[in-house]
RNA sequence: GGAGGGGUUCCCGAGCGGUCAAAGGGAACAGACUGUAAAUCUGUCGGCGAAGCCUUCGGAGGUUCGAAUCCUCCCCCCUCCA
């Protein structure tokens, strides 16, 4: 086991607050001279089973603890996914039905084991405990805290300033969390900064509780592509775990220089001194940044995909777009009913690369298109509905058609 | 229950009888520049084999030569009062 301060700076990188770190030492110190594990807690709710990279830096820090040999507890909020975690809305969120939650559930399951390691990580379900927990128990504990406090959290704050609603059973929320810790005896807790407040709701209950208050840690929200909003499915500006690896490998490739380290730091491997190292190396004009960046995106993709994966993604990248080559793979089109001619637009539009006509005539215009490798200027260009035929629009859009009968 | 304000093309948002396929911004796409960087610049951004035509402005009717704009009914949002 790594000493206590070689422990601590895994830990403490890329977090946001850690509270508190004395409390930590204490722990680990513990831990060290024992032998025995941290219990590690993060809570879920079973909403989201298409993760994207922005939830995997929490995962990230949970794999930290991992390597540091202590146990993870990947507790899945089924029973608090019933009640709807209010964090985050303006509005109150329906709550899941069981079945909902179940699938959900199964889905989380399978992609996080990317990250972690399936054998050393705990799979718990609230409703174990919650589920058990009789209406007096839930009152007596509801007792332990006021309104004032909980209107301390601001999404609560500001909803009941501007007079919007807030059902009793969102305060139930943050406290129910916090039993979990509980329940669970909780070590540490890590959550997103929009959790600050249920996780320190746990440090409460169980000092309530006779226990000793757990670490709570929080990890930075993730910017998205456009390096400034955070990474979202909403916006559009997210890479999904589960997406093809050309995908993942392009959309890396895209984010700028400064946000390229923001993901190292973040979701990396690499030890922070590495990290610094190729900083370091890229400021001084001894390493190319594009080299970082495929570094990097050789990484995620390895991490989703396999490393085999991650290198024909990359070989696929230089060869179309740094040589402006055809990829190794082009999508296949068969076209019925083989003529004279066709006329390109609606060419275009029967291989899937436009959207209309109208569209497949702006591409033209914009000089965005070509046939067997050679651009066409003309929208009333018409080629001939033979053979096999090469379709390209704009760098990335290809097809190959083949016309049959 | 009472009073008022809205619903416009992917999103935000102007327009309030013809000059409106509808300003502006964002997103997106294409081109230039590149490291597919980012940033920037330029252009495109409903459909149609197209200098013309067709379908759009919450829904259904109506007034008018002409409606996103005016009227009627309906649906949905929001604000204030109770």
């Amino acid at each position: 086991m790594k000493s206590v301060e070689e422990q601590i700076a895994l830990i403490e990188r890329g977090t946001v607050d850690l509270i508190s770190r004395e409390d930590l030492v204490k722990k680990l110190t513990r831990s060290v001279e024992t032998g025995r594990p941290l219990t590690i807690k993060a809570g879920f709710d079973p909403t989201a089973p298409d993760l994207h990279l922005g939830h995997t830096v929490l995962l990230q820090k949970l794999r930290h603890f991992q390597i540091l040999g202590h146990e993870i507890n990947f507790l899945i909020g089924d029973f608090t996914g019933l009640i709807g975690d209010p964090t985050g809305k303006s509005d109150t969120r329906p709550p899941l039905t069981r079945e909902d939650i179940e699938r959900n559930a199964e889905t989380y399951k399978e992609q996080v084991f990317k990250i972690l390691d399936p054998v050393k990580t705990k799979v718990v379900f609230n409703s174990t405990w919650l589920g058990e927990l009789s209406s007096y128990e839930m009152i007596r504990l509801a007792s332990q805290l006021t309104v004032a406090r909980m209107l301390e959290r601001d999404d609560f704050k500001k909803r009941f300033e501007s007079n919007r609603p807030i059902s009793i059973h969102e305060f139930l929320y943050p406290l129910i969390q916090g039993y979990d810790s509980v329940a669970m005896e909780a070590d540490v807790e890590l959550g997103g900064t929009d959790q600050l407040f249920n996780l320190l709701m746990g440090r409460d209950l169980q000092r309530h509780h006779g226990q000793e208050p757990q670490v709570v840690l929080t990890m930075p929200l993730l910017e998205g592509l456009d390096g400034v909003n955070k990474m979202s499915k909403s916006l559009g500006n997210y890479i999904g775990i589960s997406e093809p690896a050309d995908d993942i490998f392009g959309k890396v490739m895209s984010i700028s220089d400064e946000l390229m380290f923001r993901y190292y730091e973040l979701l990396s491997d690499l030890s922070m001194e590495e990290i610094n190292g190729l900083r370091a190396d890229m400021e001084a004009g001894r390493i190319h940044p594009k080299t970082i960046k495929v570094r990097l995106a050789r990484e995620l993709v390895a991490r989703f995909h396999g490393v085999e994966a991650a290198e024909a993604a990359e070989r696929n990248f230089e060869q179309v777009f740094r040589n402006h080559e055809l990829p190794d793979e082009i999508p296949e089109k068969e076209i019925a009913g083989a003529g004279e001619e066709i006329w390109l637009p609606k060419l275009l539009l029967e291989a899937g690369l436009v959207k209309s006509t109208s569209d497949g005539r702006r591409m033209i215009k914009q000089n965005a298109v070509s046939v067997d490798g050679e651009k066409i200027h003309d929208v009333n260009a018409n080629v001939p509905a033979r053979g096999v035929l090469l379709l390209r629009v704009g760098k990335r859009r290809f097809c190959r058609v083949h016309f049959t009968g």
